[in-house]
DNA sequence: GATGAATGAGCATTCATTCAT
DNA sequence: TATGAATGAATGCTCATTCAT
């Protein structure tokens, strides 16, 4: 019953990853995958319940590894403001690096979360867990406002993220997500609101400098 | 078009909407939507070309509808930055008031992303430039940070937007979207920072007072 | 729903009769009774629910042809042995005249009658019951003996039969089913003993007269 | 073969009847026969050819055995009749007490005829002539009647042992076997029919002696 | 001999779409 | 316009069998 090698069910994984990316998961085939992944189309099913199975598993692992890697990186970052940075900058050039599977989980996460509505995205829950303890952290420590709901923010952060992943991976993947990363944290970080006592009213006809 | 006809229309996109909502676009039938509908199922094709014309209508009228109602809105708002607290405060309670049509947008919007990316979405390219316009409007009269992109802001809002509405859907709604509404253009306007200027480090032991 | 024509179910059930008996139920392809039926195979299952049930209904809807047939017939019978010998030369009669169908009820039956555990033969059951009340009917009148068991005679009659048909059957139909239909009666009538009182013993180099 | 192997072929003969029994031929799988025997999937190919032959080797093995006893057993009884009624019970009290066997024997004996239409199921054959035999020798020393065709009862016979030892195992095994086979001895033996001169006619309201 | 991971042919069933009425 | 019976292409999954170890 335990297949032979870790090997070829890595190569399954990799190779749905690709088809499931190339098609979408509902246009892709059990067989291209097999064939792909070059094994037979039984032997998929020695290693996944079935093609459901392997969709969650792609999303559970994938998590996981992003999951351990940012948990790493963040922990030697000084402060709370730096971890939330670092993190949204580990999550964009992930994406950057897996084009594939950034579409593989842009794309057919919210397709998959109705079929997986029973199923409890554990993984992914526990990515948005680490966004929340960061948020309470500076919070404690006075450098977060208290009004921030660090439920609601978890999402908000992670919903902005996806959406500017999802349209880099659409349009092709023709600019640099690292820089875009930048401009999120920091319109997260300081808002979009020039500070009133700061503002300079701009009158029409008169020059006025720029801040 | 006869009246009748296109009442037969809306028929059919209302029960298309309600299936889609109930098992997501890959699992609906053509057959259940034209039984909620009261029609034949080949009445359908007489209004759409196939089930894939069918989701795109429902986005492309949906989105027409909201595009409408927000140009018109936002048009009696003081300022930029009222206009978007009311963009975003309408695009959730919208979402609210149609939950059926607020899951199939949020579920089956990035499905169909992927098999539509020929097809042009026109209408959500255009509630986005809404967006973008309120941004560059409010750079102008100096309220906006210059720095700030608005075709990334523009995305980061959607996403964040999309992301908050998805979750309460599958939460089954049980909490209020305006809330949420308000949390999110806190964050966006002001940041989630402490100033620097104003910050107070809580010391262990000495009570400090809260902002 | 209702599909459109009588035609095309009978058509199917004829289909399914004639490829059961080439193939046996296992081994036959739906693809194979939608040929020979000439119709679609979607079109199978707009008349029955799955293959199963096409089994099934070649089964219940010949029993049901029979045993109208056999309960008219022996009616006109004016004792319960005759009622009995027309049953038994009925009964092989029809086989012999749909040998195809011969063959599915032969040979499928019991195979089916594992996977129908659950499913009650109904009509299966109320033709052996013709039998049974024949034997009750013999036993009030003292033409039957009491001892006889009407629930064990009616299956070791049908089991008789059925096994002399299904070597009729397997033997390319070489014989006359009708002449065998005679030798039942008669053994199960008179049984094979020689009655004591008139046996005639055999003794080695002397001739005997034979009955 | 080495001793140790006759053990294993053994086993594995035993592991398909019990599965055999449990699923019908069709719906059992060779791997649960092979955990069932506690030997890889692989090793039921060293003993047998295919799922097929497993099948018919239980048939030629048990076959083998029964008529070995049989022939063994009825050689004692002094006349054909008492022959007779020997193997009956025999063939009664065999299912009985191999209920498992009773059940592949009788499910699939008949399917598997149709798929082994050329395999000759030459044990099976031998069986039916015991019988067959017995009465020619019956004929010979005038205790049956010469009329009757062995060929027709030995088939008449194992058809009703057939069918009421199928009608014991569906329901269960809740009565005695070995009980009704005396009575099917009784009926093959002396017939059902009331001798006509012995006959008592029933009248209403006279009071008649029970035979 | 024994194993069990790997193979891949095989097939019932679904359902979007058509078209005769 | 409207119908809905008929179509038939499309595919996930099973499981008997093989063969390298």
């Amino acid at each position: 019953m335990a297949p032979r090698s870790k090997d070829k069910r890595k190569k399954i994984i990799q190779a749905a990853t690709k088809v499931f990316a190339r098609h979408g998961f509902y246009h892709s085939k059990v067989s291209e995958i097999a064939k792909e992944a070059e094994v037979a189309d039984g032997t998929i099913y020695l290693y996944f319940k079935n093609k459901d199975d392997l969709l969650i598993s792609i999303f559970e692992e994938s998590m996981d590894q992003i999951l351990n890697l940012i948990r790493g990186e963040i922990e030697t970052e000084p402060d709370p403001l730096a971890k939330l940075r670092r993190l949204v900058h580990l999550h964009m050039s992930m994406m950057e690096r897996n084009p594939r599977l950034a579409e593989v989980i842009q794309v057919e996460l919210r397709q998959s979360s109705k079929f997986m509505k029973e199923y409890q995205n554990v993984k992914f829950l526990a990515y948005l867990q680490v966004i929340a303890e960061v948020i309470e952290e500076g919070q404690r420590e006075g450098l977060i406002h208290k009004e921030v709901s660090p439920a609601v923010f978890k999402r908000m952060l992670f919903g902005a993220l996806d959406e500017l992943a999802l349209q880099w991976v659409l349009s092709k993947r023709r600019y640099s997500l690292a820089d875009v990363a930048e401009q999120v944290t920091d319109i997260f970080l300081h808002g979009i609101e020039v500070a009133p006592s700061t503002r300079i009213v701009s009158l029409p006809g008169v020059a006025v400098p720029q801040a």
